[in-house]
DNA sequence: CGACACATGTAACACGTTACATGATTTG
DNA sequence: CAAATCATGTAACGTGTTACATGTGTCG
């Protein structure tokens, strides 16, 4: 619901229409998170479906169909805004699945995933370190996606070498070498 | 796609139906991510009209109906053990795009929304080390599972730290008071 | 038999992606 | 005018959720 609510956020700012949403969405998060055209238009249909949202009826000159958010849509967007989401059930992470069920997919060895995955992992880090080098000081918003995405991927490599400990604990014959260069790699992630 | 591939996985150590891939699924999952019914057979047919898996045409006695994986499923299962997802793009993250916005949404303090998150991961965090407590040290789905939400809810506390520091440092005016009790709270989540 | 659990399936919806179709405006 | 760009929209599909319908087996 991440978007529905964005969209509700850059029109209480005021009036936009369909494009512009996407322009100013895309801007806010650094040009990270592409926002699909399509997407846009059918959220809007459903946020005044659901009286989030009016339209100037196509009155207006020319093809822009202008979006106001109303009361309720205020009231929705502070709601969200300042409400955590309901951790009753965590997103399940696909690797995690990965490596739980090749524990016992028959000619598979968890460690060769374990490896592969953390050596794309560092890659990308360095992706986003790079992206925040280029980045001048005033954009925030890049700045905090990246940070973000630098966090995440850390926590990640974090959890690699945790199951890399465990499972070489169960099975001390399936050694691997996936938790090596762990300290000079992970640490100092988004200074 | 994880499910799917999950899907996949378990077929690949024998035959199996419907209820049971679910029940399966969860099992190896230490019951934290369920997994509803109707996406098992909305799946399995996938898999099926893909050619990654057959089903014993219900010839056989009794309402199962079971599957069984192809060459095909082994090897599409075998390449997405092994190769890292295309992080291209990174998955949009709610939180951020709710700070992002929330910069620029008219009545509405980004510092109280970082500290209402903050308190909510914390309690999260303790719910899930608790789990950890509880589980006998042989449940290595559990474990697993629940070190890598504890080391994605610390992520997100790091981030939000960061982020607070990076908002006072651009208006000192609205300080905030989010990024206090850091360091007992956050250290050694996964021991 | 009737009740209950087991098992399979479908319908409707939300959200997301890709691709295509169609106007309107600008500009060479 | 013709082409490119801006702008809106729809279709088809995948994934996920909730809810409902239906059949099958067992057991009191």
């Amino acid at each position: 619901m991440s978007v529905r609510h964005a969209l509700l956020a850059l029109l209480s700012e005021g009036p936009k229409y369909g494009l512009q949403l996407r322009q100013e969405f895309e801007a806010r998060t650094g040009e990270v998170w592409p926002l699909n055209v399509g997407q846009v238009y059918s959220t809007v249909q459903r946020l005044e479906r659901d009286g989030l949202v009016v339209s100037g009826d196509g009155a207006e000159p020319g093809p822009q169909k202008s979006y106001q958010i109303t009361e309720a849509g205020g009231a929705e967007l502070r709601a969200w805004l300042t409400t955590p989401p309901t951790a009753d059930v965590p997103p399940r992470d696909e690797l995690v699945i990965k490596v739980l069920v090749a524990l016992r997919v028959p000619g598979v060895r968890p460690a060769s995933i374990l490896q592969a995955h953390r050596r794309h992992l560092i890659e990308t880090m360095h992706r986003y370190a790079r992206l925040k080098e280029d980045a001048g000081p005033d954009d925030v918003g890049l700045l905090l996606v990246a940070d973000a995405e630098l966090f995440r991927l850390e926590a990640i490599v974090r959890w690699l070498d945790a199951a890399d400990a465990r499972l070489r604990h169960l099975a001390p014959a399936e050694a691997t070498e996936a938790a090596d260069a762990t300290a000079e790699d992970t640490e100092g992630a988004a200074r």
